[in-house]
DNA sequence: TGCGGAACTTACTCGTAGTAAGTTACTCGG
DNA sequence: CCGAGTAACTTACTACGAGTAAGTTCCGCA
C-alpha cells in the first residue's frame, strides 16, 4: 500500500487448493450473509481472502458459482438436520412437528446460513435459481414422503394432491421463516412448529377421502 | 444507427408527460416480464420507447424507481380481484375457496404480470423488497380477516396464531403460483384451490380451541 | 416576436463481472 | 543438486450497465 513497485515482503507462501477453496468459501458465506448477493463484490471477497479477483474465478467459475458453492455446503446441513428430525419421530404426527421445529430451530441457530439461504437463495429469481430449486426440490421431496406416510396404504394416491400440499407446506415454511427474521418479537420455533401443525394435520387426512 | 452525427431526421414530436410516463411503464412492464429484473437494462427500455435513458431517470429516478412503479400498477389489480372474490363469497368457507380462486385464475389470465409480480417482486430480496413487502402486507392483512371471520365471537384471539396462519397461507400461494408456471402440466386453478382448501378448512377452526 | 420553462439529448463517470497473458513458487526425475 | 514442468497466483486489462452533468430544442404565452 505504501510502495509503487512491489518489494518482495513476506514471501508468500503458497497454499494447498483444496484449503484455498475452503478459505474463499467461508469467506464468501460471511459476506453474502453480511451484505446479500447484489451487494457483495467478486473484490470484496478477494480482498477478504487475501487473494486476487481471477483465482476465484479459476476455482468457482463466476459469480454464481461461488455462490451455488455456499448454498449447497447451507443445503446439505439444513436438509441433515431436518431430515434427522423427521425420521426419528415415532409416528406420523411427531414427525410433522419435528421436522418444523428442526427447520426453525436451525435458522435460529445460524442466522448467517438463514441470510444466504433463504433470504437470498430460496427467494431468489436470479441466478441462484436452479440451485435452490434442488434444495427446494429435496424438501419437498421429503415433505411428500410425510404426506404419504399420512395416508392409509392401498388406497390411490392423487400425485398431483401430494403434490400441492407439499408445494404448500414448503411456501409456508419459507415464509415464515423470514417472516420471523423480520418480526420484532416472533414466536419461539416450538410455537410456530405447534401452529403449523395443528393448522394442517387434520386437512392432511382428509386428502384421503378425496 | 447508419450515421455518426445526427442528421435532423423526422422531426420528433413532443408528448405530453403523463402519456410518456405511461408509455415507459407500458414498455418496462413488458420487458421487465420478458427478461426479469436482472435481465432489463434501462437502455433496454429507453430503446423500446425510443427515448433516451436520462428521460427515464427524470421521471422514475432510479431502475428501482421504474420497478416499483410497475409492481404498483399490477398489485392494485391482482389485490382488488382477490379482495372482490373474497368479498362477494357468501360465508367463510366460500370465501376462502373463492380467493384461492380468484388468486390463480388471474395470474393465469396474466402471464406477464404475474412475472413482474412474483417472480422478481414477490421473492426479490433485491431492490424492490419494500414494495413486494407492501403487497404482501396487504394480503395478509386480508388473509388474517378471514382466518378472524372463522373464529367465533366472543374467544380470545391469539395474534400470534392469527399472524403466523396469515403467514403461512401467503407462503403457500405464492409459492403454488410458481410452481404451477414451471410444471409441465400444472393442475387447474380449481383443482389447486379445492386442494388447498380442504387441506386448511378444518385447521383453521382448531385454532380457535387452543 | 421573443422569453421562460418543460421535454429531451449527447456524452460522459464510475463500479463491477469477467478475461488474457504473464510470473512465481513448488516438486520431482535425473 | 538442478532444471523442466506444472499448479498457484497476479497485473492489467475489456465490456457493460447504472446513474449524471450540462446542454439543446421545442412549445405556450405575454
Amino acid at each position: 500500500m505504501t510502495s509503487t513497485t512491489v518489494p518482495p515482503g513476506p514471501p508468500k507462501r503458497r497454499r494447498d487448493r483444496a484449503a484455498r477453496e475452503r478459505e474463499i468459501l467461508e469467506a464468501a458465506e460471511r459476506i453474502f450473509g453480511e451484505r446479500g448477493y447484489q451487494g457483495t463484490s467478486m473484490d470484496d471477497v478477494a480482498a477478504q481472502v487475501g487473494v486476487s479477483k481471477p483465482l476465484i474465478y479459476q476455482y468457482y467459475g463466476s459469480k454464481d458459482g461461488l455462490f451455488l458453492a455456499c448454498l449447497a455446503r447451507l443445503r446439505g446441513q439444513l436438509l441433515d438436520t431436518v431430515a434427522d428430525a423427521v425420521l426419528a419421530a415415532p409416528d406420523a404426527e411427531d414427525a410433522l412437528y419435528a421436522g418444523f421445529l428442526a427447520w426453525f430451530r436451525f435458522l435460529d441457530e445460524h442466522p448467517q446460513a438463514w441470510s444466504v439461504l433463504v433470504d437470498e437463495g430460496m427467494l431468489s429469481a436470479g441466478p441462484a435459481a436452479e440451485a435452490t430449486d434442488e434444495v427446494r426440490a429435496a424438501f419437498i421431496e421429503l415433505i411428500a414422503t410425510m404426506v404419504r406416510m399420512n395416508l392409509p396404504a392401498g388406497r390411490p394416491v392423487d400425485d398431483d394432491e401430494v403434490q400441492i400440499v407439499a408445494q404448500s407446506i414448503s411456501g409456508a415454511t419459507e415464509r415464515l421463516a423470514i417472516w420471523r427474521t423480520r418480526a420484532a418479537t416472533p414466536p419461539t420455533p416450538e410455537k410456530v412448529a405447534r401452529t403449523l401443525q395443528d393448522l394442517l394435520w387434520q386437512g392432511l387426512h382428509t386428502l384421503k377421502t378425496t
